[in-house]
DNA sequence: GTGAAAGCGCTAACAC
DNA sequence: GTGTTAGCGCTTTCAC
């Protein structure tokens, strides 16, 4: 409901609304002179161009659509915050999606967004399988960049982390700690990003000579009350002595779980995850993590849409990969002699 | 760049324009048969309406903003979350904006939100002194819902919580726990906000006979690093023998100084906080905090939003208090006899 | 129950 | 350097 328009502009300094609105996207062929009568009258009458109109007839909507699972984690809420910082600097509007990991959800918002809405979109999938054909369709109508939960399957621009080298770092990590029996909490085993942290695992294993017993492989529950029984049963069966949880929401429960049990975080277990918690360091026993450069991934990520807009990105299935950061705590101290 | 547009649709269905929109918007004026050969033309060419034109046509955007401090927050992301999800709901729209504090952007992205680019407008303000007028002068253009960080000098309708009860009783909870001596970390003092959690404090102190020294009180910094000096340096001069910090930001410092000065919490000093620290339970020691329902605040604000959109809500000037709650840890552990 | 036509506010092609 | 005009895609009178 801005009160005054471009007409009324026009109108107010006796020019035509083409030289207004010519004036305010500071185009060459408008006087110096009358650019500053306009920008001058703009804000005196606190004009704001309407931006239906404007995207209506530009076939622009100077805004960009966020996807994630959920807002209220460590990690996404730091991406969006940067993908926030670096849409602002081009004056670009952020929305807002969540799909709950559900893939019925994500779907529909990505159908909505076909609606010219939105001039791209950065998306961190759900764990469901994908529908790899649809997504491919949609991404040949708008620009989409996949970042941290990816699918290699699909073709596209993909910013992750060196999802392998984590995982087989911090196996090799607990092994040197004297771990021998090393637990895997698995999660996003649907997308590239949960594979490859798996496939770190097990290549870890087998490097080291240690066994790749499924049976220390827990699959993790969408429902995260669940997840805290499953991973106690867990525990107390197989006894492992390092676990590795492929999401710090896995590695929570771990710390409760071994409460209940009487086991001591890192003595009886050894504990490392992935994870953006700010304060891993207060945990009781602090916690050793794979701290992904979420910020910076947002950064990345949108900065390549909008290279993409200014088409200066030439690579539509290249993969760009930031690196992970293992943080040695308590949670994965090494035996020591008393 | 949706391709198909209604009129494409028309021509397909044979019919006009204006039929198809009305029978899209499912008009009574229009034939439940004409209605179903519509939506089903519709899907069938992926039909995805220009919101941009629907948009400038009914002066209406289906799209609200929410203007926050930082999304990497555990409040303000949970809050976002309650936000998101009744938007989605209602087939809205969520953008967000973060001003880091700094009143020049949020003023900024208020202006640039008259332009009728949002139907209405969720906010928790930054901390810099607020200017009233001209917020005034703004949500009487588009629907403004204040949230958690609010200040009661502007008019508008609000969603807190108890803050003040919550001070108070932190306040006398370290008391009953043997604190004589207890500090304040003082931040967002310049809203109604921190104002009443600081009146909270000082108001226990008093009633219980306590002396309210000024010394007792540290104003924070903007900065992080900043703080983490100078709340070491308070403690180390002044050696309270409790600390409420009315932010969390505030609390994790707390942790460090006490390591670097080898006290032990809560045997030398007891500490309690304003969070939302989703694993509180798992520091060391396990922090007691205020929990503040952000998850809720988010859904109420929204919910009143939707309210005023829909002329359902007659209390231009109301505040809606919710409960925060004490949760007890051992970081405010009484002294107990060995 | 459906169609024709005008117009939301802006911008770009074309005049001069 | 500025004005005229048409039209982006939709919705809403107003006709019939």
């Amino acid at each position: 409901m801005g009160e005054v328009n471009i007409k009324k502009l026009a109108c107010e300094l006796n020019l035509s609304a083409a030289t207004v609105s010519r004036a305010l996207r500071d185009s060459h062929e408008i006087s110096t002179e009358t650019k500053i009568r306009v920008l001058e009258m703009a804000k005196r009458l606190n004009y704001e161009p309407n931006p239906f109109a404007s995207s209506l007839r530009r076939q622009k909507s100077k805004t960009i659509a966020v996807i994630v699972p959920e807002i209220a984690n460590n990690f996404f809420s730091l991406a969006i915050n940067g993908i926030e910082e670096v849409a602002r600097e081009r004056d670009y509007h952020v929305l807002i999606y969540q799909t709950h990991e559900n893939r019925e959800i994500e779907t529909s918002f990505l159908n909505r967004l076909l609606s010219g809405r939105v001039d791209g979109i950065l998306i961190s999938l759900a764990c469901e399988d994908v529908d790899k054909e649809h997504i491919e369709k949609i991404s040949d109508q708008v620009p989409i960049v996949f970042f941290d939960r990816v699918d290699d399957d699909i073709e596209g621009v993909k910013i992750t982390t060196d999802d392998y080298e984590s995982a087989y770092n911090a196996v090799q990590h607990l092994i040197e700690n004297g771990c021998k029996k090393i637990g895997y909490l698995l999660a996003l085993n649907s997308l590239s990003t949960g594979k490859k942290r798996l496939k770190g695992y097990l290549d870890a294993l087998k490097d080291k000579g240690l066994p790749d017993d499924k049976q220390l492989i827990l699959k993790s529950s969408a429902n995260n009350d669940e997840n805290h029984t499953l991973i106690k049963n867990f525990i107390a069966e197989h006894r492992p002595d390092g676990i590795l949880s492929s999401i710090e929401e896995l590695a929570m429960p771990c710390y409760y779980a071994c409460n209940e049990l009487g086991l001591n975080i890192p003595n009886d277990l050894k504990l490392i995850s992935f994870s953006n918690l700010a304060h891993a360091q207060l945990l009781n026993p602090s916690l050793t993590t794979i701290n992904q450069p979420a910020f910076e991934i947002g950064v990345e990520a949108a900065g390549i849409l909008f290279k993409i807009f200014n088409k200066r990105w030439y690579e539509p299935n290249e993969t760009i990969i930031l690196k992970s950061n293992l943080i040695k705590r308590e949670s994965t101290r090494g035996f020591t002699i008393i």
